[in-house]
DNA sequence: CTGCCATTTTACCGGC
DNA sequence: GCCGGTAAAATGGCAG
């Protein structure tokens, strides 16, 4: 660990302050995500079924190139590469 | 899908783009906040204890809004706001 | 929380005992799973790409259903069902 | 996938089995152990802390365990074993 | 206030 | 023996 106190402690406290503003920030975004569910729900969605979407929709992200990523990995893996 | 349900399926859409455009801003912040820690790791800091500090910051700042909340409550209950 | 000392005391213990051990079998299962990475491995596969082979068709187990489940989102956010 | 690769396709498939069996166990296993947590919560217990007295008591084991290969270590170093 | 879900933290495992 | 990344556990937050 750096040293404690002088320009170590400086240094820290710089880190610190960078992070703590970046969830700042971060905070703030999910603040607006649940102001916008707040509005949908207002509009008459369900904001259950909606959390669920944006989940689901998430994973189908993931799995647009996971056919291709199985059978590159079991070329991969039967040495067919 | 933008035919499903006509004026109502554009609406949900509308919503869960907004929801997801933000929480793509959110990652990028989390990435960020990531990055920060890496690079203090890297100065010789260490991680955990720092993300302790964070939180206790955290923690004593929510308490000292929390004093601030109770006291106003005081305040309008006695009329004084 | 129930009283501290007395049957309380026993039916806590009883409760932390089953705990560790059932948390005992799960260890062991783990050893277990990690013998079977090992054995593959003097057999010449790389266990990098075993476990990813492995969390890839686990996520195909829970894509199964996702797009059928994606539709009956849509149709009952939107009023549909 | 049985013909990818051939014998080595096979041989590959058998392992992944193997391990998809026992990560089920596995799973059964931390299903047991939410269900003991969810029973002793429903008793009065506090969940959050038995969890941490768990935590401590094998942290206990693995100290003791490591006092123990100490002594082994001690002992051959020694030639009394 | 209770249960669920997301996030975050911790622990593990293989590689270098 | 550490490091990086990945899975598991745990905590916190939110909706009902």
């Amino acid at each position: 660990m750096a040293e404690v106190g002088g320009i170590a402690g400086d240094h820290l406290r710089s880190f610190i302050e960078r992070i703590e503003r970046l969830e700042e920030e971060k905070a703030a975004l999910a603040a607006d995500i649940k102001d916008v569910y707040a509005e949908a729900k207002g509009t008459g969605f369900d904001v259950k079924i909606m959390r669920q979407l944006v989940r689901l929709r998430k994973m189908e992200d993931h799995d647009r190139t996971e056919q291709e990523e199985i059978l590159d990995l079991y070329k991969r893996a039967l040495g067919m590469e």
